[in-house]
DNA sequence: TGCCTTCTGGACAAGACTGTCCAGTTCGGT
DNA sequence: ACCGAACTGGACAGTCTTGTCCAGAAGGCA
């Protein structure tokens, strides 16, 4: 029954075997979790020191507030989600559908973008102002970083743009929707998106090289999100 | 200073003028403008009868609980947005291009279709399991009507189903993202959208036909949304 | 006028949450 | 063994929220 017991999901988790205290990270951790399942709403200092097994009030030792927390938790999100969109966009691609594939990876492979994280900010948004100029600022790095591979591939400017709309926008959609469908199903329907994003038919090998490099890094949506009103 | 002051922005506001007595549709109303801009978090019963002027405890002669008016309010939605679009996809088009129009017509027509009532409840379903279940069940009746328009304009039916994914999540994604850009940059991308969405380019008196039937119902996405965190 | 239904407001209880204070524990270094 | 910094937990104050109770106001109608 002691602390050691609770084990942080997140992968930079610093607990190390035997060392039973509690973290600032460990805190942060526990907060990111809460914010991806519950939305920020859920985000209390006392739920995270119950998770955490651990007093209340120990948390405004590494804390001064909980909108301190909260700062902490919209920073990793820029520092993570925004920025491996990009790389993944400028990574170097033969093809346009090459370049869309790998940016695709972005949405299966967890390690990259958590998608999860991705909503729960954009539904903070909705009731802080600040939050929402840093995620429409993020927007726009983001979709200027699609269009530009658009643009890469010889798309005209005004073209690229709408096709990075339309690739952007609908995965900021199927994120929001959120349903847990297996891989496979997800894989099934690539080359039609692809089609309809790129508006040209992928060859065969590259659509099959990124079914095959989705499938390896594949991890099902890891437990279901069931909270009360 | 009498609570006829208090004027709801509902279509369907009940209040007379001169009937300054607040009944449960005010109440509902006025939940509803709180759940749209701030969450339903937010959705407090004293937030609620301070806007209406009027007793907190009024309240329960009205609804059971604060429960009670939640239920209410997704009821609302339930019997709102879904049913427009299926209705606008259902509609009759010469081609489906025009078919693609009507539906659009529901993201632009707040008549219609509520687009923020829609991201404030997806919001919402990822707190409350009841919720989700509901909105799944709603997501998936609009994508079946949107691949059966695909289909009565003779796609094959696994064409259908994805387009009918680009369609509906792009939508949502726009929705999430939230943009208030003026209609006129909406429209100017609306050619590349449809050619993207169908696979074929409209001809140009059609979406000449809804870019002005747009323009004439357009309302300027009204008010700021700037809360507190 | 007086009665009855509908509706309202003030007082109260209870719980959730934040933030402060402070005494006490633990652990590394000397 | 001792010291001090790092860290923890219990108690407390204050605010916000839901929900209950009940006295009483307002308006329609006999």
């Amino acid at each position: 029954m002691k602390k050691a017991e609770i084990v942080s999901l997140r992968p930079d988790d610093t607990s190390l075997p035997g060392n039973v205290k509690v973290t600032r990270q460990d805190w942060l951790n526990t907060a990111l979790d809460l914010l991806v399942s519950d939305g920020v709403d859920k985000v209390k200092v006392l739920s995270i020191s119950e998770r955490l097994q651990v007093s209340r009030s120990s948390f405004y030792w590494y804390f001064k507030s909980r909108r301190d927390l909260l700062d902490g938790l919209l920073k990793h999100w820029e520092d993570t989600n925004t920025q491996s969109l990009v790389a993944q966009c400028a990574l170097p691609s033969a093809t346009i559908t090459e370049g869309v594939c790998n940016l695709f990876c972005c949405f299966i492979d967890s390690e990259n973008f958590n998608v999860q994280l991705d909503s729960a900010v954009r539904q903070w948004s909705r009731q802080s102002g600040a939050v929402r100029r840093i995620v429409d600022r993020a927007d726009a790095t983001r979709m200027a970083a699609i269009q530009a591979m658009f643009e890469r591939h010889d798309y005209p400017s005004d073209e690229a743009e709408v096709r990075a709309r339309i690739l952007y926008y609908m995965q900021i959609g199927y994120n929001a929707v959120e349903l847990s469908e297996p891989l496979e199903e997800r894989l099934k329907r690539v080359p039609g998106y692809l089609l309809g994003f790129t508006g040209q038919a992928g060859r065969p090998e590259e659509i099959a090289a990124f079914a095959c490099r989705s499938a390896r890094k594949s991890d099902p949506l890891s437990g279901e999100i069931g909270i009360q009103v």
